[in-house]
DNA sequence: CGCGTCCTTGAACCGCGTCAAGCCAGGTGG
DNA sequence: CCACCTGGCTTGACGCGGTTCAAGGACGCG
């Protein structure tokens, strides 16, 4: 006899199944069987692939990006512990983006089917998945317009403020808790890398950032917010300024 | 005694709760008092406003806003019969985006309990919105895409099949079902408003498209897939290309 | 008929994308 | 331990696409 490992026993709080689920429901997943180990830089789903079911993030961070026109790429959102990757609209079976681990991730694949009869059996579940979908549907129309409207300089100071909020940066040394390469960060504002290289020095100049090697280290989020203010970006200020260190701060360049 | 009109006698063919709730659930809600009228150009709601439900549209279309820097708009998403207007996400109670009629309109308004409520008592209908969710944010990080790395004339040809998928043309004259206005084909492409005028002369040149006063026929869609071939844009293709004429053609400059 | 709104067209400027050369750090192999 | 290589980063120079400013036209409405 095989021996279960069930969802209960695992330890992301933020998991909507072990939230929002019947207790009699959870133990009859198997955590060992649909947990998936990725290390960085490698892609949990390729655009153009078949959507067999989703993937909840139980531990890690992830880029989804869209490929673009001449090897160009544009990261579309990013996420982390308990978000949830390849979601599927009506009757589309291909995913349109890939999903790939900044740093080593865990994420816990459900299928379709499991899923459906997870949302018959517990309303409650569905209704957070909704809502989930629904406050990042609005947050993508806000990043939308930021996209269209931005100068370069606001851009990037725009994708710092998201990385700290989605990854948040380590307490002690202010560095990013998840480093992203300067084309990752062109990637997410829609901009060329060579552009992020001359605003971060301008960035510099003005004691915005630090750097150290390739890292970045905020120095200053509130003159970053100053940049992107007649934006009235509120919803990257104050809160989650202090966030929990994650990951020790290399571990986005791990080459395994 | 008030005569109470069930939403059951609804004709929209398209109503998430008509299609998913129970026949008993339905009998509940009193369309006359759900059903709110606008005319073209009426704010359905505005950015800031509190959220205290959701509307589905009934019938009409509508533009979703995002205000910008020095009265520039991000026109963010168009919307027809039978979608969803300002959703929610967790615990944020204020609008990011402006609602606003292009053409008259109907819609419902559910308020928050008793959405709540439906959903409770009918899973069908949590997983329909889901999923309606679900695929509306597919297309907006695609859409995001394409305002990043597409030229202004592409943008523009997008902007056109967007148009055209969402609100259709009309069979006969071909000409858009929902004229609108240079603006705010700019506000949907991001772009400059002068920068639409000279692409119309350019598409006119090519016979695209050809006007009549101020109003759009749209004559070649293949050759608008063509100029924005490149993002490989499969969901404007084919299917839809011919669609029922919903309103007459002139309705969304009328003025009241 | 005059006024306001929307659209068109021209001209000039400049932000940013492109191309290209050089730098720096880490890894590898002799 | 040094020499070399490779990939990512930096910096400069240039030119084009697109924004901006501005003037004039078309159309609808009172």
């Amino acid at each position: 006899m095989s021996e279960k490992i069930s969802c209960k026993n695992c330890d992301n709080s933020f998991c909507f199944i072990r939230q929002y689920c019947s207790s009699g429901w959870v133990n009859r997943i198997d955590l060992s069987k649909v947990q998936i180990h990725h290390h960085a830089k490698d892609n949990i789903f390729r655009e153009g692939g078949y959507v067999y079911g989703v993937y909840f993030i139980q531990r890690g961070n992830v880029k989804i990006i869209a490929t673009g026109v001449n090897n160009r790429e544009q990261i579309v959102r990013l996420a982390s512990d308990g978000q949830i990757l390849g979601h599927r609209g009506n009757g589309v079976d291909k995913y349109p983006v890939s999903a790939v681990a900044l740093s080593d991730t865990v994420v816990c694949f459900i299928d379709n089917e499991m899923l459906h009869s997870a949302f018959m059996d517990n309303p409650k579940l569905t209704i957070e998945m909704m809502t989930y979908y629904s406050s990042e549907l609005r947050k993508v129309e806000i990043r939308m317009k930021y996209l269209v409207q931005m100068t370069v300089k606001e851009k990037i100071a725009e994708s710092f403020l998201y990385i700290q909020k989605v990854f948040g940066i380590n307490k002690i040394n202010k560095m990013l808790n998840v480093p992203m390469s300067r084309q990752e960060i062109a990637d997410m504002s829609g901009v060329m890398q060579v552009q992020v290289s001359r605003e971060l020095k301008e960035f510099e100049d003005q004691n915005l950032i630090t750097r150290q090697g390739r890292e970045i280290r905020l120095m200053d989020l509130a003159g970053l917010q100053y940049i992107v203010r007649k934006y009235n970006i509120a919803q990257y200020a104050e809160q989650d300024i202090e966030q929990d260190v994650y990951y020790p701060p290399s571990i986005g360049y791990s080459n395994r």
